[in-house]
DNA sequence: TGCGAACCGTACCGTACGGTACTGATCGGG
DNA sequence: CCCGATCAGTACCGTACGGTACGGTTCGCA
């Protein structure tokens, strides 16, 4: 309703006061988990009332929807164009996507949202999980299917199925990594090693999918 | 406490009417999910009273506890003793471990216990967390790395990092399924590609540690 | 200046959970 | 045959949450 407020905060029909409500409530459910994710506590956070939360958001449902959509339209992948690919900067440009994907998974709040949409999936019939999915997953996974699309058209690439071998790029660069992370290992001590491990997944990758070995 | 009583039921010191609560409380949680686990369930599903859980397990923590050891001491992992590999030998038994893998994971419990360390994580000190990963991946991990070293000894292997080498295996017949599966997607349709995707990812991983290719 | 909308703060309600206490029944051992 | 221990069933308590209602305040606007 009165669909003249928009101030185009983020892509999502919110108004900033609603923006600055849900960052509020990220960073309760970052710091406190999905335990903290309490209307009254996320009211005396942003300082507003329960009123206006349920008004805004209808629901603790839909407020967590609303987090989920207020933070993926934060994290806009930008696509670097890949175009006059070499064997070198096809590697460099595999490397940072591998590096990135790490650093985005690491993220706390998107390992918090994770855990939250994982502690409800029995319970709401996975739609948080399908829209994790959708909004985070997608984004990324269509740069990576840019990039792998571009290698191969340069020549430097060979697969048949895309999604076949960004499985394996995928695998190869998070392995058990992402769930051992949600499962509470402190992630400090692991970024330090994500430069080492992106380049080793790369290096692999490509002597499965390259054509230059 | 009374040591006479332990009835060496599955490794743990549980009575087997311990048991039977604890089988119930599993079959509570994978159907209805962390909420449905309350201790009036449990005791109403199990046919006890509240009071005998709170003596036997202390606590809904210690209860959840016995539950995750409860579930691990039943699916202990019998390695195939692999003395005698050829490299045909080798991919038949990464095969079959990939799709045991494969299969652990998209367990319905497995998923529901992995849900509940999740959710938890950030609450408890990741305890739970720690006590899946010690009690579930690392048996499922030191048969892999008995089959690698195996491998390695027979010269149809080659790696300098057994841990790396793992991961590599690891990412390759996981990738992202199982993140998927605890978001909720329906683990029916994907069951029935098991078998391709072991195959597959073994594949890749002989094309990168294999010495015969 | 007066009006109405939005909103904060808080009080409130119903419910459900974790945990405890009590009662009565069952059963094995002396 | 009785005693003590164990346990099922239930009632109970304190707490905390989701959601609603209400009084008081600010602010834009006519």
């Amino acid at each position: 309703m009165t669909a003249a407020i928009r101030e185009a905060n983020a892509g999502e029909g919110l108004t900033e006061r609603q923006g600055a409500v849900l960052e509020q409530a990220l960073r309760l459910l970052v710091d406190g988990g999905e335990k903290a994710l309490t209307t009254a506590g996320i009211a005396r956070a942003a300082n507003c009332s329960k009123e206006s939360l349920y008004k805004w958001f209808g629901d603790r449902d839909g407020l967590i929807s609303a987090m989920i959509g207020f933070q993926a339209s934060k994290v806009r992948t930008q696509d670097v164009a890949a175009r006059a690919l070499d064997a070198e900067s096809l590697e460099r440009h595999l490397i940072v996507f591998a590096k990135d994907l790490l650093e985005v998974l690491a993220g706390d709040v998107s390992l918090a949202l994770n855990r939250l949409a994982i502690g409800q999936a029995s319970r709401d019939g996975s739609k948080l999980g399908h829209m994790l999915q959708e909004r985070g997953r997608r984004q990324i996974g269509r740069r990576a299917a840019a990039l792998l699309e571009a290698g191969r058209k340069a020549g430097l690439l060979t697969f048949d199925d895309a999604d076949e071998a960004y499985g394996a790029l995928y695998g190869l660069v998070v392995s058990d990594w992402h769930l051992k992370m949600l499962l509470g290992e402190e992630a400090g001590e692991m970024k330090k090693s994500f430069s080492r491990k992106a380049e080793q997944a790369v290096s692999s990758f490509l002597a499965l999918y390259g054509t230059k070995r």
